[in-house]
DNA sequence: TGTACATCAGTGAACGCGCGTTCACTGATGTAC
DNA sequence: TGTACATCAGTGAACGCGCGTTCACTGATGTAC
């Protein structure tokens, strides 16, 4: 009774599989990448170790798929909070999608580390591939309001000598199809900011800021403001929406 | 014959100490933080594993050792190239610090790793002291220099919220010590930069970056010319020290 | 210069651990007639 | 509706591995008289 297309063991399979990396986040968030135990997480499911091999080929094919979902749900939250604001607010949107990456970051260290980090001890990313696709999209995220912020930031910012060929052919295809206005300079100006906006991030997931302050996300909110100002819209950020009480819990 | 003040038995000691450190990090560069082992340190030695216990109580005691060597010498290296120039060269100080730690990084990647991303597995840090220590240092330098920038800075950076209280008391006694013309503000501009700095590098050394252009020290060159410019300096910026053919091989 | 003693670097066997992975298997769940 | 068969999730024992750490010890190097 009641078999869906998927069908029953379909449906029983894919739950056993969420279970599984659900586990695995788990451990590794409390005792980092190496804590994800293919025999630690069939004990905790009450199975045999090797009854996981139904489910993952191999240790690393767990941990690969668990590199693809979680950048694939931070790009996810991340995009969702940027939509939140409306298109030609750029300034705001650059702000909102930083201060994402930053809540998630602090909220999910360990799937910080996984993604951002070097992969799991002895674990060597298949094919490359994947992280290459969820580098981009991050990347493209960033291009997009980085080009329309263009015609502002262009003025103000440093010459630098960039030429298509030194990004990879993928990319260049990508962002010339998207944003055919962009020049390489821009291309570059998209990452630039990407570092920008790890740099605090990092530091702080991995403690090194917490040492020295107990406002990091001040920090954070200043440095935004001034790479929003470096982006040539300065103008913008100090309406209501941008405010600092919008960021921070009460104001004392 | 030949016996100095250390001693020829103390001499020989410290020479296997270092071995087994210099052994370690050569380790962890094949295969990271994890890949240290005090077995397989033994074994290159040929030595029994037990006899490694004469020199370091315990694995983690060799790790917190090789962190603070680690980061000491990278703040030494930082610092030389700092001073490589004029005192008040500011712009041209920064720039050479930042391009300083870049070379380290990407020249050391998986020290770098030990010192920013997580202690080794299992590693907690003994007493934070030291790591703390080690982030104040990199944090005061750079706050010298932007105590220096400050005057030029103040103008055109953001309005923050920032009080003393947000900061560690060991590092605000410090500061104002040594700077006490620089406010709050000015401590957490100085963090922002750290952050900025570490960006783009902490992307390049994990591999991030390197996917998407094959150019990141000219990013990077140019990232470091933005921040000058952020700090007040940006007339500063187009001497002939700063030029790109100083950072960057053969111009094509 | 020679002898007696203390120091201490290094040995090697052992303990106990958890791991990834393989393999021949059982028994329940679903499917076809 | 009932029977025969195929599927396949999960078992449990085993292989072989390397690890950190402890412990009682040996033998060379230095020191004191």
């Amino acid at each position: 009774m009641g078999e869906q297309t998927p069908g029953r063991r379909a449906r029983l399979r894919a739950q056993t599989t969420a279970e599984i990396q659900a586990i695995a986040l788990r451990h590794m968030a409390e005792g980092g990448p190496d804590a994800i135990s293919l025999r630690a997480i069939a004990r905790e499911m009450d199975m045999s170790g090797s009854a996981i091999y139904s489910y993952f080929a191999t240790r690393d094919a767990l941990i690969a798929r668990l590199i693809n979902d979680v950048y694939t749900s931070l790009m996810d939250e991340v995009e969702i909070a940027r939509d939140a604001l409306p298109p030609d607010d750029i300034a705001g949107r650059i702000l909102a999608l930083g201060q994402a990456v930053r809540r998630w970051s602090v909220a999910n260290p360990e799937r910080f580390r996984l993604i951002y980090d070097h992969p799991a001890p002895g674990h060597h990313a298949p094919g490359d591939g994947s992280t290459f696709d969820a580098a981009k999209r991050a990347c493209l995220a960033l291009t997009e309001l980085v080009a329309a912020a263009w015609p502002h930031a262009e003025p103000v910012q440093p010459v630098g000598d960039h030429q298509w060929s030194d990004f990879a052919p993928d990319l260049v295809t990508a962002v010339r199809d998207a944003f055919p206005e962009l020049p390489p300079a821009g291309v570059a100006l998209a990452m630039r900011v990407w570092g920008r906006m790890h740099g605090l991030v990092a530091l702080e997931v991995h403690g090194h800021l917490g040492l020295l302050t107990n406002d990091p996300a001040e920090l954070y909110r200043v440095e935004l403001l001034d790479l929003i100002r470096s982006l040539g819209l300065g103008q913008d950020i100090d309406r209501p929406g941008i405010s600092k009480s919008a960021s921070r819990t009460p104001p004392h």
